[in-house]
DNA sequence: ATATGTAATTTATTATAACACTTTTCAGCA
DNA sequence: TGCTGAAAAGTGTTATAATAAATTACATAT
């Protein structure tokens, strides 16, 4: 098979942009991305087993770089590996749900006060353009494009706060949830009024970080029902 | 070379523990944890490169396994690449530091709280016997073993949580501490009367959450001001 | 002496094949 | 029909070699 040249361009800030580093991605780089991305959004379910030889061939590549994506995703808790060492996606505990909750209500929290302190006008801005595009999708019952951009809003807030180890810890909690996000809304449409991300918006106006701790930390409490609700079924006891 | 066939015991609980279940290791399972191991022995240093070939010679095993030992730990961010694609042991700059004890604190605070509930007598006495050793170590100026201990005592009261995900994100954040955590008592030897350590345990002894997390809190917060110094006398502005 | 271009070396990356082991398939037999 | 055993296909693991790219060393020219 011929070698495939992967080339893409970072975006540099400002001046002469017509001449931009590039960076140059793996075929394992590709590989786990692609992976990552389809795991956030919902593409491959709990139980799905990622055999090694069959996922190479679908990527077109070999062997050696897709066992190394398959399996940084495997170290960072995303996939497992079954006791045969195929890599499957993994089921959701109800213990891990709720322990992923409350670690998502530390970090996110204390990312969302960051923000409220420097989170840029642009920040804001886009942040209250996803949630307008949420309010927008719940009204047209599009629930899927909904979950993506509500995970878009914690992931967006979260960078906002300018804290890259909080924000990748949150993003891998958010990727562990992934394969069951489809069932956010299992629980009911929240009706709140005001819905917590617009107090989040309000309070980075404001530069309110107490608030926006509040705020979020309310989002993702009472925003999980679904999520516990479907997991506390499929996984009583355990 | 021939095959090598790596088996451990994992170690049970109680009952029946004349038959245990059979760990095979994988080679590049074995060189991550002991590179895992190195890392948080501080036997590797900021700036140090781990070349591909070298290593694997080192280990003994070929190229794949390695490389897939040093992407792992990569892509845990406990390793960095270069821009030439070389695994490095990364620098620690103030912000990242300033940022792991921010998530320490609400992390291992948690778990504090959590083992003030669930922790058991042995898990209680484990913690004592390793601060017991601590203050030995002071007392005999064996900095080097007092360190491994100091994080023995953090991971172990992790553990006594029962919180796994939390334990492995604050593991890896120690792991990330590891190469310059020989300048942990660069600030000079702490002499708080009582120790912190001891306030953790007294609070898991009465079974008060609050007081374990205020008690951790505290060690994590003044004891990390060596690791400060000395990041600051490093990168002082970045 | 400095700069430039070329060759040699070093390095990571990827494909491939061999291996060990397990699961599946299926033919032969009771 | 149901059971048994062997063959075949599938799967993860590892070693090796080929490849591409970068760095270094060195020679040549200005």
């Amino acid at each position: 098979m011929s070698r495939r040249l992967v080339e893409n361009y970072e975006q540099a800030g400002d001046g002469e942009d017509w001449a931009r580093p590039i960076i140059k991605e793996n075929l394992s780089e590709r590989a786990y991305s692609d992976l990552k991305s389809a795991l956030m959004h919902g593409k491959l379910k709990p139980g799905e087993r990622l055999r090694l030889r069959p996922m190479s061939a679908r990527f077109g590549i070999s062997a050696t770089p897709m066992r190394e994506a398959l399996l940084r995703l495997v170290s960072e808790k995303t996939l497992a590996l079954d006791v045969r060492g195929t890599v499957v996606v993994p089921n959701l505990s109800l213990n891990e749900l709720v322990e992923i909750r409350s670690i998502r209500v530390d970090l996110e929290g204390r990312a969302a006060a960051a923000a409220a302190d420097c989170a840029t006008k642009n920040d804001i801005d886009a942040l209250a353009q996803i949630h307008d595009e949420i309010s927008e999708c719940h009204r047209l019952e599009q629930f899927e494009r909904a979950i993506v951009l509500n995970t878009e809003f914690h992931l967006g807030l979260c960078r906002a706060g300018r804290l890259p180890i909080t924000y990748d810890i949150v993003e891998g909690l958010w990727m562990r949830c992934g394969p069951i996000l489809s069932h956010l809304y299992d629980g009911g449409l929240p009706d709140w009024e005001p819905h917590p991300h617009k107090r989040v918006i309000a309070a980075l106006k404001t530069r309110d970080p107490a608030a926006a701790y509040e705020a979020i930390k309310e989002d993702i409490v009472r925003g999980g029902q679904g999520l516990l609700a479907h997991v506390s079924s499929v996984d009583p006891a355990e």
